[in-house]
DNA sequence: TTGTATGCGTTATCAT
DNA sequence: ATGATAACGCATACAA
């Protein structure tokens, strides 16, 4: 069923037909409903395959994932999918490893499939600022921000980092803890790790007498923040009260660890995550982390980039985080 | 760029060039070199749409998922991605609701997109019955069997369901355990639900001092499992002994119930779950469970698409389960 | 082995 | 408001 059937079913042209399917002006209400009658009759769908080849792009939106293994990105896709899905753009979603270039990813991916728009996953100012220039449509870097990098087709939605690992670190200071290790990703290579080390440095550097003990860095697994936590107490043996673990992830494998190391959480050490995963308040002790708002930030980007389709001009938006405070953090008494 | 540009350039003709692209055999060395040394060089790709256009079909997979937040299907549908990225299929996913009908959902999808394959993450046999016959593309079912359904394209790659259930129970009769609980779906509209319980059934009649004391039915969800356990002590108190939940979240939302009510997995409360998330082995305690080995599901589902799309007849694979013992399930001295 | 011509289903431009 | 017609980029049957 093409929409030259429909045009010999109906009596009309295939212009007519044509503009009646793309909701067009110039149609009489009469042929708008004698061809919509037989459209749904005959469950007719166009062939998108030949409408993206006459209008030479896709119609569709692509997904940049940067990491596979994210807990957090995948209830962002999640998220998203079930977004989109409300609208008629199809999704393509692409997930590339954490040492890959999205925006070359990106690049290859419009000569391609010539989509409407693109969300990154996760991404680095450095490869945006390289080669970002290229790509014409609409952007929307979800997890980091792109205020400051001017392009004019880049919107952003994240977290303020800096600002929601000072407070992780500031929440533990106010329960007295003042030898603390935090465990994250490398900080040349992650630009999330690296302001969410900055933040914590501004928290301490606050009060001379609370000391950042040791910074392992790991991948984002919960195997990584087993092996990083090892470290910690190799290191520091107990000296250290409180970790602040970059990713719920971590946290849970940082916590199995000191367990396994004869250690209880919170009372011999105290930790802290982020992100705010279900399986964090499940978790024993349920999870004290700094929550993203998943569901805000995915219906941001959606509809940033719907409207930048539409012609609306960039946004970066800063989505709050919550401090939520639950059971594996204690509060110490501080020897003076 | 298109293959006229190509043509131009090489000095050949369009269909030398088509030929080429194609690998098709009646092309002289010399052109294909010269041609390919063009492509390389201008990184040219050939335009999906068009080519889809004038083949009648999409070139590309479709991954029906059923449920949206189950962890399981999200590993399995990571692995699926990993693995079809390595040919040149697109992956298109989609996403349906428990209760929406995947095969409608799939006819509707194969005059919309012409895939040449089929990939179900979760599918009721009854829904297949009814209107898979419809459906001309070779499809693999991927977590229930289809091995009796007796469609000539429809494959199945699936885990032995009831034994799988049935060897986690025969654990806790073996551990002692003689009052048992059960939580998982609705029999009714789940039919690995079903499956499972079958299987529970079957390892309880084989000693007649074991009882099932209740069978709590929930959605696959951390607070499913949470709340179910409550019923279960609303209504056994620590009559039961040991609880079998048919997913990993329920188990570990189970976990969480019985710990806020004063009582410890597994010195009061055994729990042995399903699945075998990565997570599992992480939680305190480390989760006693059936692990289906995603790995291996989405390797053999994708290599068995792909081979039947090259004309392989069907198959039916099961997959071995492991009954994978870790922390949460006690030992029981049982008072004769 | 190579070139030429036709059509896939749609949109869009031009007449009418 | 409607109809005719030319493209879009490619595969393929047929001719050379």
């Amino acid at each position: 069923m093409t929409i030259k059937d429909l045009a010999r079913l109906s009596g009309y042209s295939l212009g007519t037909v044509s503009r009646v399917l793309n909701n067009q002006p110039n149609v009489s209400e009469k042929a708008r409903e004698t061809i919509m009658a037989i459209v749904k009759e005959a469950g007719f769908e166009l062939n998108s395959n030949a409408k993206n080849l006459k209008q030479q792009r896709s119609n569709s939106i692509v997904v940049i994932v940067k990491g596979r293994a994210n807990e957090l990105f995948a209830q962002l896709v999640e998220q998203i999918q079930a977004r989109v899905a409300e609208t008629d753009y199809p999704l393509i979603l692409h997930y590339i490893d954490e040492d890959e270039n999205e925006v070359h990813c990106a690049l290859q991916l419009c000569r391609e499939k010539k989509p409407v728009g693109i969300l990154f996953l996760g991404g680095t100012s450095e490869n945006f600022l390289a080669d970002f220039g290229e790509i014409q449509v609409p952007a929307v870097l979800v997890t980091n921000t792109a205020a400051s990098l001017g392009f004019a087709n880049l919107s952003s939605v994240s977290t303020d980092d800096v600002a929601a690992a000072r407070s992780a670190i500031s929440y533990l200071m106010e329960q007295g803890h003042r030898e603390i290790a935090v465990i994250g990703g490398d900080c040349t290579v992650s630009e999330i790790s690296h302001l969410r080390y900055e933040g914590c440095i501004r928290a301490i550097r606050r009060d001379s007498e609370t000391a950042l003990r040791s910074y392992e860095t790991t991948r984002f697994s919960l195997q990584g923040g087993y092996a990083s936590m090892e470290r910690v107490l190799d290191t520091c043996g107990t000296q250290v009260t409180a970790v602040f673990a970059m990713a719920d992830v971590l946290a849970i494998g940082a916590i199995r660890c000191i367990c396994d190391h004869g250690l209880r959480v919170p009372e011999d050490i105290s930790v802290v995550g982020f992100d705010g995963l279900p399986v964090g308040q499940f978790y024993m002790p349920k999870l004290t982390t700094v929550r993203q708002q998943t569901d805000e930030m995915a219906s941001a980007c959606v509809r940033i980039l719907l409207d930048a389709i539409d012609g609306a001009p960039s946004r970066h938006l800063t989505v709050p985080y919550v401090l939520t405070i639950y059971e594996s953090v204690k509060q110490v008494e501080t020897l003076k």
